[in-house]
DNA sequence: CGCAGAAACTTTAGATGTAAAATACTCATC
DNA sequence: GATGAGTATTTTACATCTAAAGTTTCTGCG
């Protein structure tokens, strides 16, 4: 209701966006060799890390509509990199696993990706990197709470 | 080449990817019964600040490409939000200018992000803002040092 | 059982994004 | 003035994304 404006979070709304904006363009041109995209990637990353997972919880973890996930899982069945196994208890659920050749490609990105953001970071200190961390958390945290109840 | 990967490094890029994301779709919301999308709103809202400009500086601006740039130009157009004018001197540039239904219109919509930000952030101290901003600031100038020459 | 409502996913229409080719123009140099 | 390299924008083809409607399957309850 106070109406004021707070300039230094308009401010660093602008320099996330810049920053993120900038990270995802070096990630995409480091992957791009490897014939998938950063969206591809991220879904292999996940499955690479959590195992064989249903679609939705796929999209709950990448942020992005389940119709998204649809889109994106077909074309790296179609790769050949996952694979789609119906459910049996339940049959509305497509869990997806990684092949082989996925298992084997996400790890190889994955080596490429890391290695990229250890070298961005590495201007950084431990400690700087924790606070960045710790603030990013403490955001994060904030959104979803509000995104749960009703906003604030 | 030391190969070693920096796992805060890592999970600072995840916690970037989720926040960016949580706030892009908050912003969405916001936005959203104002008839104008977030993009559309990057467009206005750079207009706003810098007065008309080129195609090519407001690809620079949102680090989009400008063919991408024609696409959202061209719908602010058939809203009659903004106005294309082709040079004189240089016949090849196309500057962009807003019009009085498009001035009114973003700075509606900015005062709904402002305070949408305003608010996210309210939790965190001046201090802890300027902090963010600073580690932002010099991982974004890192980011395009390094883009611009050939990588490290 | 039978059926309303919910849940998991896909489909659709259309916006947003890229990369790369095409277009249109400028500018320097011959 | 022609020509060739470079610049600004658009176009094209296609991936990625959302919102909303549709499909199939499950669940709870009479």
């Amino acid at each position: 209701m106070s109406g004021t404006i707070d300039p230094l979070a308009v401010e660093t709304w602008s320099r996330l966006y810049r920053t993120f904006n900038l990270l995802i363009r070096r990630g995409r041109e480091e992957l791009s060799d490897l014939g998938i995209s950063g969206p591809q990637y991220g879904v292999l990353r996940i499955l690479s890390r959590e195992g064989a997972l249903p679609m939705g919880k796929i999209s709950e973890e990448l942020l992005v509509t389940t119709g998204n996930v649809t889109g994106l899982v077909s074309r790296l069945v179609q790769e050949g990199l996952v694979s789609r196994q119906h459910g049996i208890r339940d049959r509305r659920v497509v869990r997806i696993h990684l092949t082989p050749a996925g298992k084997t490609l996400v790890e190889k990105a994955a080596r490429r990706h890391h290695r990229l953001l250890t070298e961005v970071f590495s201007g950084f200190s431990p400690a700087e990197k924790k606070q960045l961390l710790g603030l990013l958390g403490r955001l994060e945290g904030r959104l979803r709470d509000d995104g749960e109840r009703g906003n604030i």
